[in-house]
DNA sequence: TGTATCGATAAGTTTGAACTATGGATCAGC
DNA sequence: GCTGATCCATAGTTCAAACTTATCGATACA
C-alpha cells in the first residue's frame, strides 16, 4: 500500500549514501544488513525513483539520490536545531516575552532587563509603554506578558507582587516661595493650582499620589490634568502649578522646576510587578522570579543624582 | 530508552495544534485518540518540554509549542517538495545537464536546447565549448553528461550516434581568381596556401576534412595552423589562404572571403552527439532522443542565408 | 446532582521493522 | 575456468511498539 515516509528512511539513505555500502552503513545503523536494503527499497518506492544504482560489487548514488542527499541531511539538521529550539523555549532559556510597563518606571525596567537579558541572552524582549491601565489591560488581552504599574489595585486574575516603592515629593516652580528651602509642608501648597494626571487613568494611583495632599486636610481639585509625568513636570516649570510626584519621575527636572521633601506622614507609591493569574509559564516565572522588592530605593539618589544643573 | 523522532510525530502533532482537541485530531487522522495520546506524550518525552497544556476540558498550546508548529509544517513541506523534486530529477523532468559541445556546432546545439528546454524547462543546462577532444575528455572524466563533436573515431567507454551531415565548401579570399565563380574544382586549390586547424586537434575530423583535397590528388600540407574556425576564416578573408570547412562554420563570412561550392565527389562532415557507454539517465536519455539524424541540413541554407553584406 | 465531554490509563492485538538463513551475481586468485 | 570471497536481494520468522477497545477521573453544564 501507499507507505508513509518517516525520518528512518531518512537516516537509512544517509548512511547509505555516505558508505556506499549497504553492510557497512547497517553496521553504522546497528541494525542487519537486510533490513536496510529492505527500507531504502521502501523509500524509492515512496518517491517513486531508484535513489542508488546497485551491482552487486557496487553502490552508487543516481542523480536523484545525489540531489536528494543534501536535502535530507539539511532537512534533519533542521529539525534537530527546532526540536532543540522547543525545547529551550520550554525552559524558558529562548523565546520573546512583551513586557508592558508604565513610563514613568522606565528606570526600573530598563536595570531589570538589562540582568535578565544578561542571564537569557536568547530572550528576545518586546517592550510597550503606556499607563497603568493600558499596561492591565494588555496584560489580560494577552498582548503582553509582564507588566509593570504603579499603585493598582487587585483585580480578577491579575497577580500583583512588589517591586519596590517610592515616597512621594514635591515640584514646585522655581519662583514659588517654598522653593527657597529643602522641604515643604503639604499643606503649604494647598493654594497652588495642582497638575496631575487624570484620576480615570489610575483611580487607585491617583489617589495614593494624592495622599499627602489630603493627609494635611486639602481638598484635592485638580486645575491642570496631563496624562503624562513628563508633561506635568514642564507646566511646572513653567509656573502653571504644583505637583506631587513618585521621586523617580524627578531625577531629571526641567530648568525651572524644584523637587522639595515633603513634611509630614511618610507617603508612599508601590511599583508592582502584574501577571496573569496562573501563568506559570517559564519564562514569565524567570522574570518575575528576579524580582525582589525593594524598599524606597529614592532615599539612595538622594546625593548621588541631584536635578540636572 | 531514548526513543527516536519520526516524522509520524510531527503529523500527529500538528494534527492536535490544529484541532485542539485530541479526539478529532486523532478522527482526522485515522487512529484512535489514545494512540495520538501516547504519540504526543512521547514526543514531548523527546523535546523534553510539553508541547501542550491539557485539561479534561481544553487544550492549548505551550510557548514551546507554538514554536515548534510552524517549524514542523515547514519541514513538513519541505520533505514533501524534496520527495518531489528527486521524484522528477529521477523522471529527467528536473535536473542539470552539462553539454560539451564544439564551438562550429553551436547552431545545432542552440537549436536543439530551445527545443529541449521548452519540453524540460525545470533542467538547468550548462554549456562547455571546446575543441572535439576537449568535449570526449570531458564526456570521459564525467564533466560533460553529453557531447556534441565532429567527425570523431569510435573510442572505448563512448557511444557516438549521428547527429547531421555537412557538405565541405571551400572558403577562398575575395581577390581569389576562382573567386568569380559559384563553384571550385579542389584542384585548382593545390597551389594556394592551406589554413586549417592542427591534426592533433582531430585526426579524424582533420582527415575527413581534408578529403576533397586528397581527393584531387593533392599532397595535403597545412600552412597556416589555427585552432578554430573563426579565426581560420578571418585568415582566409586577410588573403593569407584557402580553406576547407564544413558549410555551417561558412554561414556568416566576414567581408573579403568568399565560399565555393566543391566539385568532385562529395565528402561530408558528419556532427555526432556522444555519451558515456552505459549511461541510461534518463536526462541523457532524453536529450539524445530528441536528436534525429538530419543529412546536410546545408542545402537548406543555401539561399536563405548567404554572406553577410 | 446527574449527564456529557474529554484526555489519561490499562490491557490486549496487530502491524511491520528487524532478525537469521540463504540465494545469486560479480570479482580475484590459483 | 574453477573456487572462494564479497555483497546485495530474498524468504521466513520474531518481537517491539503502535494501535485497538474498554474504562477511569476530572470538568463543565443543565
Amino acid at each position: 500500500m501507499d507507505q508513509r515516509i518517516e525520518l528512518r528512511h531518512l537516516r537509512y539513505f544517509l548512511a547509505v549514501a555516505e558508505e556506499l555500502h549497504f553492510g557497512r552503513a547497517a553496521q553504522r545503523l546497528n541494525i542487519a544488513q537486510p533490513a536496510l536494503s529492505q527500507q531504502i527499497r521502501q523509500l524509492e518506492k515512496i518517491v517513486g525513483v531508484e535513489l542508488f544504482r546497485r551491482t552487486s560489487r557496487s553502490v552508487r548514488l543516481t542523480d536523484a539520490g545525489a540531489t536528494f542527499r543534501p536535502r535530507a541531511r539539511d532537512l534533519l539538521g533542521r529539525l534537530a536545531a527546532d526540536l532543540d529550539e522547543a525545547g529551550r523555549v520550554g525552559r524558558g532559556e529562548a523565546g520573546r516575552l512583551d513586557v508592558a510597563f508604565i513610563t514613568s518606571a522606565t528606570t526600573i525596567v530598563s536595570e531589570r532587563l538589562r540582568a535578565f537579558s544578561r542571564r537569557r541572552p536568547d530572550v528576545q524582549i518586546k517592550l510597550h509603554d503606556g499607563f497603568t491601565v493600558d499596561v492591565l489591560a494588555a496584560l489580560e488581552r494577552g498582548t503582553a506578558d509582564v507588566g509593570i504599574v504603579r499603585d493598582a489595585e487587585e483585580r480578577d486574575g491579575i497577580d500583583l507582587s512588589p517591586l519596590r516603592t517610592e515616597r512621594f515629593v514635591a515640584v514646585v516652580p522655581a519662583e514659588h516661595p517654598a522653593a527657597r528651602g529643602q522641604r515643604v509642608e503639604a499643606a503649604t501648597l494647598a493654594a497652588d493650582p495642582l497638575i496631575l494626571f487624570p484620576r480615570t487613568a489610575g483611580p487607585q494611583a491617583f489617589d495614593v499620589n494624592t495622599q499627602p495632599l489630603r493627609d494635611a486636610g486639602i481638598d484635592v481639585q485638580v486645575a491642570q490634568e496631563c496624562s503624562n509625568w513628563h508633561t506635568i513636570v514642564m507646566f511646572v516649570a513653567s509656573g502653571l502649578g504644583v505637583t506631587i510626584a513618585p521621586y523617580s519621575v524627578t531625577t531629571l527636572l526641567p530648568a525651572g522646576a524644584r523637587r522639595l521633601e515633603l513634611d509630614g506622614p511618610p507617603a508612599v507609591s508601590r511599583i508592582l510587578m502584574a501577571t496573569r493569574r496562573g501563568d506559570n509559564r517559564p519564562l514569565v516565572q524567570a522574570f518575575t522570579a528576579a524580582s525582589e522588592p525593594v524598599t524606597d530605593r529614592g532615599h539612595h539618589w538622594d546625593n548621588s543624582q541631584g536635578r540636572p544643573s
